[in-house]
DNA sequence: TAATTATTTGAATACGTATACAATTATAGC
DNA sequence: GCTATAATTGTATACGTATTCAAATAATTA
């Protein structure tokens, strides 16, 4: 059904021949730091501007064996947090000189289909937001040798570098902090239940509130989405035993609470309820929000990752890389917390 | 400084000699619709297996001269509107087998680096989202011979395809909504002023007050951000002769005015006040805030896009297509209307 | 000036695939 | 059985570039 694009690209060739030079030479005037004189230099220039002339990248990938695309494996696009990390990345990487290939893994089989793909295109190296990745891909990816980055993910199985942010510490910062500050019942709303990003953030809250002699006494889901999470925090808040502090996966929700609290219940926040967020969206510090939050510090976090891949990338042999970095607490207005010191407390 | 990657790809070579046939059979086996025994198939295919073999679709795009690669030059990701538009163009061209590259054209010179870059990728085609085009790069990706789909742009002089949503006509119809309702004094609050989009809601919404014997009080600038807006409510806002009607040239500018009004302000919304935003995010419809509003139809936009796109890289002789797509009004709750059969008054 | 070295150039080949063409094998028709 | 046709396979070549090697030219030195 295709017709075949008779496109009017100029080659190389042809441009050695208007120029009445040999199609090497024009590789090399292309070709930063080959030896070429002043005149051939000329001579090509002209005749490759006259004919409108590209190198071909892909032809040059051909024999370079490296091609200069980076995949990046996504796709909660929408959420705001996401958003983000794709302009970061991609900005990060046009300025290397690496070009991003967008894989959609919303539908379907997601990542299954999505990688292979991204493999045949030889992109020189993966980046996944999504999903963790199966053994059987993650082989693959190795034998085809193009080095892979789990963003936020880490696999305990299979042999793949992960940059993630430090959830479990982040969960025991949120904890000292609202145990700091004399709450009493705390609840957490997790994320989607299946992500690893939300089991690990309960799981240090939960850890660290109980090393400190404290209960976790309720959960709901909100699966990251402010719709989601305003239904949660109805069930939440409207139970007699109602928390002080609420403890959200993710901003959005915590927005959701807040919104719930003031708006709907009446409730003061933080004076009634302590409201902690999760990524320090933009709008979490939108005037009207001011959500105390937990950053993750997105530019460390995309700069260790685009450094640990272009490491992998030059270096293939090297062993698998786990980088953790630590969030902090950003104090607003939706949480009541002691005065900032508590920071120091010894950790246990 | 890059060492060579010694990829260990397999390549169709290697899997013809292990498989005891020629390269054109192994070719012909991953060839759609090509001519192969069934025997020939299974021998080939366990080679390819045992070698962890994937065509290498560069190399397949050297004779095919097309990539099945799209580039999307983007760059306000984090604008919800556009992260969802780059979701739905991603999953869109995917469902067709074809595959994004995404060119930030945040920095730097933005599109005139990023599209030259597109064109020695040899992509199929271009689909603009940030920019219109100069000519002079018009031409360029004319002489490739790379079609181009503006999306919410159009160019006068260039003669480059266009999608966009018809805000000229948006703008009367909110003109329309606000003046039969009995609204008095009005206001636009513009997006970012160099934009085309932000100028043409103006446009349409003033030409249409204009025309029933009304006149735009006042005006500000919220940049498409709510930062931004929320500045420009105040200063709207504050004044003795305040608007008793808004309209927004985005959502997120829509939902800053409505956070003054009704947050700091105490101004009731919408009896005192009508808000009308522009796009029609997400978070339009949250509970809280259930922003009227005039909806991008954006998956119909989407779709138009990329079907005008495939179109000219299968038939590249077309002349250049205009297509506009009609908003349509979402009441909610912020904005005082008349009955929803205004919508059907003769448009003069 | 001649001899030596450095620089510039072109011819040939490789990268991994698709395909036109010819050669071969299988199938159908009688 | 034999011929005519269809299906399958291999050979050779093209796609557009980079690069090795040898040849040719320019620059340097004595």
């Amino acid at each position: 059904m295709r017709t075949k694009p008779t496109s009017k690209r100029a080659s190389s060739v042809q441009v050695a021949h208007l120029a009445g030079v040999s199609q090497a030479a024009v590789s090399r005037v292309f070709t930063p730091g080959a030896s070429v004189s002043a005149e051939m230099r000329a001579k090509v220039l002209t005749a490759a501007k006259q004919l409108g002339y590209h190198p071909n990248v892909l032809a040059r990938s051909l024999t370079q064996r490296s091609t200069n695309i980076i995949g990046i494996v996504m796709f909660r696009f929408t959420n705001p947090f996401y958003a983000r990390l794709l302009k970061e990345f991609s900005s990060q990487l046009q300025k290397r000189n690496y070009w991003t290939l967008l894989l959609n893994s919303e539908d379907d089989d997601g990542v299954e289909t999505a990688l292979p793909a991204a493999l045949q295109y030889q992109v020189d190296g993966i980046i996944i937001t999504s999903a963790t990745l199966s053994s059987t891909l993650a082989d693959e990816c190795a034998r085809a040798g193009t080095p892979v980055v789990l963003f936020n993910r880490y696999s305990i199985e299979s042999n793949v570098n992960a940059v993630c942010c430090d959830s479990v510490g982040a969960g025991r910062l949120v904890a000292d902090a609202l145990i700091a500050a004399g709450h009493t019942r705390y609840a957490f709303m997790a994320g989607e239940e299946n992500t690893s990003t939300s089991r690990d953030r309960e799981r240090g809250f939960v850890e660290r509130l109980r090393e400190r002699g404290h209960e976790l006494g309720l959960r709901d889901v909100g699966n990251f989405t402010y719709e989601d999470g305003y239904a949660a925090a109805h069930r939440l808040l409207r139970r007699p035993d109602r928390p002080d502090a609420v403890f959200c996966a993710s901003d959005l929700m915590a927005m959701a609470v807040y919104d719930v609290a003031t708006g709907e219940l009446g409730i003061r926040v933080p004076a009634e309820l302590s409201i902690i967020g999760f990524d320090d969206i933009a709008m979490a510090s939108w005037h009207k929000y001011q959500i105390t939050t937990v950053r993750q510090p997105l530019e460390r976090m995309v700069d260790a990752t685009v450094q640990v891949l272009l490491d992998a990338i030059q270096h293939p042999q090297t062993e698998r890389v786990l980088r953790l970095i630590p969030a902090t607490l950003m104090p607003r207005r939706t949480a009541r917390l002691a005065q900032p010191n508590f920071l120091r407390e010894p950790s246990v």
